[in-house]
DNA sequence: GTCTATAACTGGATAGAC
DNA sequence: GTCTATCCAGTTATAGAC
């Protein structure tokens, strides 16, 4: 018997379900990023989604949840660990340019990232998270870096740390404004060669 | 008689209007830095600068032109014309340095330009133009150290210029969310530091 | 010029039929 | 699980008294 202990067997719908829910934290994530948090609808996400707006506050109880939903999606899509050593820097520009290619999830992050500086944004702390954790991993790859001569004399391993992770999200807003007048993963390229020492 | 041609003296509450209308543009930037444009209201707007809604609509119009008021006013306080030269680096640290004591414009600024990337946002025109023209500026001064030998070799001048427009916003947005974890000016001037070759 | 009142509309969320 | 219909709160903007 396919029972379980409960006498119930947990049958139906399920596959289904968990399919429509993927469809809607995809749409989540293109609406969201076109139009930021406040300024997107859970109607919007519904149209999106090709269902009507009460079927996705079924599958999500409220708006926050679709927000997260989104932002869950887009991690799993872009954050890669970047490789150490000598592959970190290739790691980083290789993402660079996945993400051109993927124009929504940058959009979304942009969108959200500065909205998420505003009092009361539920993605506040997701962003307070995310930067403090990876100032820390960059950071410790510059101090590797420094630990086998291979970082420039006088950089901050931490200073640099920070400052990837700020060009890189200032880098990405421009890009998004101006796509034909920015490079992002040449600009990126441009300060790890700056920052890195070649193998002697 | 005081009449001119047109039969009306034009005289009265002038001047407090326009006193009216500064108090409304600043606090027009404090709610919207606080909360976004999408996210800040109307009556926020009147409640901050101490008057009602209807008050706020007389002397603008729309929400649209608070928003534009409250963005001139910013450029009024903060955007200086960086020197030149030897005082290039200068200016920009000492720019930052000042930022630091402005905390509202700063969040006017990240909180807009990440919505503004979004479709159809009032604001997206002015940063479209702000960026370009900052990165032009920036671009023609490391040309210029890079004509005096002053610039590093290798490094490109108008990525650098992009670079510390980029490296300047992303900053910013990381203070806002962590002051004590971040150092602005000193961010700025690492990178600087490392473009910009000392004299010899 | 400033207010009160309200019109016109949009948003998130819920109830209940199917 | 999905829909139609609806509720209610909040928003911009306008009308008109003072």
């Amino acid at each position: 018997m396919t029972s379980n202990e409960s006498g119930r067997r947990r049958r139906g719908p399920y596959a289904k379900s968990a399919a429509r829910r993927e469809q809607i934290a995809q749409a989540a994530l293109q609406v969201f990023g076109a139009r930021g948090y406040r300024g997107g609808t859970v109607q919007d996400v519904a149209d999106a989604a090709g269902m009507s707006q009460t079927s996705v506050l079924h599958h999500y109880p409220n708006k926050q949840e679709l927000l997260i939903a989104a932002l869950k999606r887009r991690d799993a899509v872009t954050d890669g660990t970047p490789g150490t050593g000598e592959r970190f820097a290739q790691s980083i520009v290789e993402q660079a340019q996945f993400n051109e290619g993927a124009a929504e999830l940058i959009e979304l992050y942009a969108a959200l990232c500065g909205e998420s500086t505003t009092s009361d944004h539920p993605a506040r702390s997701y962003f307070e998270a995310r930067f403090e954790r990876l100032r820390g991993e960059y950071g410790a790859e510059f101090e590797f870096m420094k630990s086998i001569g291979r970082l420039r004399p006088g950089v901050d391993p931490h200073v640099a740390g920070a400052s990837l992770l700020a060009l890189w999200d200032g880098i990405q807003v421009q890009w998004l404004l101006s796509p034909d007048d920015v490079d992002m993963a040449g600009t990126l390229k441009a300060y790890l060669d700056l920052v890195i020492l070649p193998e002697s």
